[in-house]
DNA sequence: GTCTATACAGAGATAGAC
DNA sequence: GTCTATCTCTGTATAGAC
């Protein structure tokens, strides 16, 4: 599970210099770091050239010379990031063997995600998408990678079951990546953010039952 | 929070006009209307003051006269639909019977409500949301009736099934609601918009599914 | 590649005439 | 209750010095 640093940074230079002495991050890297922060702390409303900049302690113009626009900006660090995370979802979806660990990952991810907020960057990148074609595309781009670590992890939770049979595994992790999304949504408007752990107890239990039903023919 | 103004004449009293000759909407649903359009149309970035007055043509400072603030607009805005949607949402729950009743109906209004727009409303109030307290309140208000309505479906549509009683009701009305608004969001950044249409008929199968293994004991 | 300075459009909001 | 006019702030974006 553990990454290569703690500095577990986002960028794919990053990562690639994540072996050496110094990751010093590039001035590209900080900006689309400042702006993913100020998207998180302060929505998309919130997140304009001066707010970025202020909140990475760099210059304004950095922006529209690195990026040419806010916009632009934007699609490129939510780019950047959905494919880390997805290296990372993909990482721990790992070694599933049955429902009931896609499940716990499920609840695990949620309660990380939770924090870390990156489901809070993609509510704010879907409200800019809608009167941005760039960004709608840089988004549906985000998602089906994430369809698609749903749909592997389900081909493992299912394999040697004859569930994997019945249930077109597209569809179902389609609807299990728009019920994620639509539960941290959720989740996010609630002061207490309670509902949900009752939501996961519910599918653990659905789990069960699917798998006392449908039990594996081999492992 | 009473009604001082006289003009504090609610959508309530509109709904109620709608049966007379001329339902001649009051300032205030004028500007509600012209608000929630303006979303729908140019996103919460492109909603200000200027641009809800400009469509709904009408001054800019009755706005501000009106309700005070342009977010305190939307948030009441939003009050107002979400309450008549649920109207109308429970209206066209009454009668189902069964799981594949509960995911046609399911298809529906999803098909409806991606010409009408009322989820892309909800983006963008959510979006909003992120750092305005009071318009998370109002969402969360608008979610929860939300889910009351498909949990009171998703008696009826189990009644007398055993189902009932396996199926705790308001975890599952939680999911449900998740993942119809997860799919309305992700199929509004697809632009030929079709996946969901294999969605919904996966989601029929398993409905049968299930009312096979668990058939109704009664009608 | 980074900074200062600045142009200029649009934002929210208010005052005061009608 | 509605309008015009205006204040002030913040937005994007660019020019040009360093």
């Amino acid at each position: 599970m553990a990454a290569l640093t703690p500095a577990a940074a986002d960028s794919d230079k990053r990562y690639a210099a994540a072996t050496m002495a110094e990751p010093k991050p590039s001035t590209k890297d900080r900006i689309m770091d400042a702006a993913i922060e100020t998207l998180k702390a302060d929505g998309i409303t919130g997140t304009s050239a001066r707010a970025i900049a202020g909140r990475g302690d760099f210059n304004q113009a950095l922006i529209f010379y690195h990026f040419g626009s806010v916009n632009n900006l934007l699609i490129q660090a939510a780019l950047r990031n959905s494919k880390s995370q997805v290296e990372r979802y993909g990482r721990e979806a790992q070694g599933i063997s049955s429902l009931a660990d896609l499940v716990g990952l499920a609840r695990r991810l949620h309660g990380d995600d939770l924090q870390e907020g990156s489901v809070a960057v993609v509510t704010q990148m879907m409200a800019g998408a809608a009167n941005d074609p760039d960004m709608a595309e840089a988004m549906l781009d985000a998602f089906q990678r994430w369809i698609q670590v749903v749909e592997d992890g389900l081909g493992d939770a299912l394999e040697g079951s004859p569930l994997a049979a019945m249930l077109p595994k597209r569809e179902a992790a389609y609807a299990i990546s728009a019920m994620f999304l639509g539960i941290q949504l959720m989740t996010r408007l609630d002061p207490d953010r309670s509902e949900a752990d009752s939501l996961f107890d519910m599918m653990d239990n659905m789990a069960s039952m699917f798998e006392g039903l449908f039990p594996a023919l081999d492992g």
